[in-house]
RNA sequence: GGGGGUGUAGCUCAGCUGGUUAGAGCGCUAGCCUGUCAAGCUAGAGGCCGCGGGUUCGAGUCCCGUCACUCCCGCCA
């Protein structure tokens, strides 16, 4: 099926059953074991490993070739499939039961040592393995997580082309949008001064798709934003974006759980399946008893609120934040008594990223509480209310803001369950959050999109969208797997006048929202259908099918934190000449070096 | 922008309260070896201790600054 001018099988190909045929092969010198007389190497390619032997006596030319090879060296090989000796069989390799013997080698390409260990099962710092990523990538593990993400996207395509999708391409140079995330920009040479900007998301173009009719589109579509960068976060990713009309919000729920499903069953590395169906978790909901609004469902440990338990009580802190309109929560540690107080007091600071204050504790032994809290709390209303049990440790955050609340919590509910190993590795569990606000406070006194701009309010509360946008709710999802946002998505204004009333409450003037959206709100005016959509972030996906850490290791050739190509050496200067035709002039302080020029 | 971690040989790391010539494993080089498969045995080469400054009789080690990688907060409609 492979045979090319170079080979007639593939390096992971050969089996028993091709003893006695001359064959060719190709690929990298993976391992050499010479012993003098004879010669062993396991040659390499993407389909796998297969040992060829050279024997001195009976191929000295072959031999001498094969006694100067070295790792990472390109050759091409010709000999005989022999099977192995029983005792030499190779239970590891699926062409463990036969090697070849070599007549002829050819040196293809030769290597220098290479600064990563191809073979090696070494880790290897990031910063090498990004710099020589092309080595990297010969290497087995990111081969079988590129491997991995490639039978990601077929399933994907697979399903959608079951379901009638039409893949359409939107535009890479797009216009920039001062909402949402910073621009990616590209100057415009034939419209100096002027600029396009790299897609954030197709957002608007799949709606005007809909609007032109193609009722299930979907796009595998890469998409910019120039924030900084996490774990799982890169300035440009890909999502499976998708659109449809005439649904609701389960029309897109329903497909995607079932996509999402079949990608875990198909891909995931641990054979496992996604219990179903999801749960769906309002956003209020979500904050309050996981503290996130990406609950991690492989552990329950929830949040418990004791609020009302803390209003009449003697703990001056809990009654001055509940005082204060705020809340006080706490969270159960499993078999934590045990812990020493250093041990407890570690999840401080883990609460104090998100504001907290303080963490305060007991633990529940044989004889009754203890600890710092437990003197205020002489009955056992906060031991019930949590359903904790002898042995537990209990931990408390009181803060007048519930936000902070909320999100230490969070925070600290996840540092519980690794400490205590709540989380299967290997188990997947996923729900759909709902029910998100339609704005958020600006900080400025104004209002801005939870989700976007072109989000439909959930219908009861379309009144108060002007008058009180604080309390309208959108209809907006977004699906959560291990307690990662794979996405978002929403049901889509398809009225002029409702996404009309949506700018206003944004604060955005009628002259403004015509210069960025006019098009689009002319459009709206032409029959639009209702409709609907979601985006999934793929590079997260494939993260968490393959049980990586990190987004970087499912992409070819991902940024570092500091969006840097260390391979391509990218971002660069360019040359003058370059900037000249576009009009641009740099202006950086005398220190950076080669600013805006190269030689 | 802020906070934490890391930076010593090609790679992965050790190097204590500052002390004499900075170590190990892998890899590499040379030699031996016809059943190895993380081959084995013998010998050897290889270092701007990220970079700059300071303290000290003396700095890989302490202090200040800076750079890179990484995790988190902010940011990510």
């Amino acid at each position: 099926m492979y045979e090319t001018h170079y080979r007639t099988h593939t390096c992971g190909e050969l089996r028993l059953e091709d003893r006695g045929k001359t064959v060719c092969l190709a690929g990298w010198i993976h391992r050499c074991r010479d012993q003098g007389g004879l010669v062993f190497f396991d040659l390499r390619d993407r389909y796998g490993l297969t040992q060829v032997s050279v024997s001195k006596e009976e191929y000295p030319e072959a031999h001498a070739v094969a006694a100067g090879l070295k790792s990472e060296y390109t050759v091409q090989i010709e000999g005989s499939v022999l099977e192995r000796p029983e005792s030499a069989r190779n239970a590891k390799l699926a062409t463990g039961a036969i090697e070849i013997a070599a007549h002829r080698i050819a040196v293809l390409s030769l290597s220098p040592t290479p600064p990563i260990d191809v073979a090696g099962k070494e880790e290897i710092s990031e910063e090498v393995r990004l710099k020589h990523r092309p080595l990297d990538l010969r290497r087995a593990e990111n081969q079988a997580r590129l491997m991995m993400r490639h039978k990601m996207n077929r399933t994907i395509r697979a399903f959608l082309e079951e379901r009638d999708f039409v893949e359409i391409e939107t535009p890479i140079l797009a216009k920039a949008t001062p909402e949402g995330a910073r621009d990616y920009i590209v100057p415009s040479r034939i419209h100096p001064g002027k600029f396009y900007a790299l897609p954030q998301a197709p957002q608007m173009y799949k709606q005007i798709l809909m609007c032109a009719g193609y009722d299930r589109y979907y796009q595998i579509a890469r998409c910019f934003r120039d924030e900084d960068l996490r774990a799982d976060r890169q300035p440009e990713f890909t999502q499976l974006d998708m659109e449809m009309s005439f649904v609701g919000q389960d029309d897109i729920l329903g497909p995607i759980e079932e996509l999402l499903s079949r990608c875990v069953k198909d891909v995931a590395f641990c054979g496992c399946e996604l219990p179903r169906p999801w749960p769906r978790i309002s956003y209020d909901d979500a904050l309050k008893q996981y503290g996130s609004d990406k609950p991690d469902l492989r552990f329950a440990l929830e949040i418990v609120d004791l609020t009302d338990i803390a209003r009449d009580c003697s703990f001056k802190v809990f009654r001055g934040a509940v005082d204060g309109g705020g809340a006080v929560r706490g969270i159960r540690v499993p078999g934590g008594a045990a812990f020493s107080r250093r041990e407890i007091e570690a999840f401080q600071p883990v609460a104090a990223v998100h504001g907290a204050k303080g963490l305060a504790w007991m633990k529940l032994g044989p004889d009754g509480a203890s600890g710092p809290v437990a003197k205020f709390f002489s009955g056992d209303e906060l031991p019930r209310a949590m359903q904790a049990e002898v042995g537990d440790a209990l931990l408390f955050v009181a803060d007048a803001s519930t936000e902070v609340v909320a999100l230490s919590l969070g925070a600290v509910r996840l540092a519980v369950a690794k400490t205590c190993g709540l989380i299967d590795e290997n188990a997947f569990a996923a729900c759909f959050v709902v029910d998100f606000p339609m704005f958020l406070p600006d900080g400025d006194g104004g209002w801005t999109p939870a989700h976007h701009a072109f989000t439909m309010p959930v219908k009861e509360d379309l009144a108060h969208l002007e008058s009180d946008p604080g309390r309208v709710r959108a209809q907006a999802y977004d699906p959560v797997l291990n307690g990662v946002e794979l996405g978002s998505g929403s049901i889509r204004i398809h009225r002029p006048e409702v996404q009309q009333a949506v700018f206003r409450a944004m604060g955005l003037s009628e002259e403004i929202a015509q210069d960025r959206f006019g098009f689009f709100l002319e459009l709206l005016q032409y029959g639009a259908p209702p409709h609907g959509g979601i985006a999934l972030g793929l590079d997260r996906l494939a993260m968490l099918l393959c049980g990586a850490q990190n987004i970087r290791d499912v992409i070819a050739f991902p940024k570092t934190a500091s969006a840097v190509d260390l391979m391509a050496d990218s971002p660069s200067a360019v040359n003058q000449e370059q900037l000249d035709e576009l009009r641009i002039s740099v202006d950086l302080p005398e220190a950076s070096p080669g600013a805006g020029r190269v030689i």
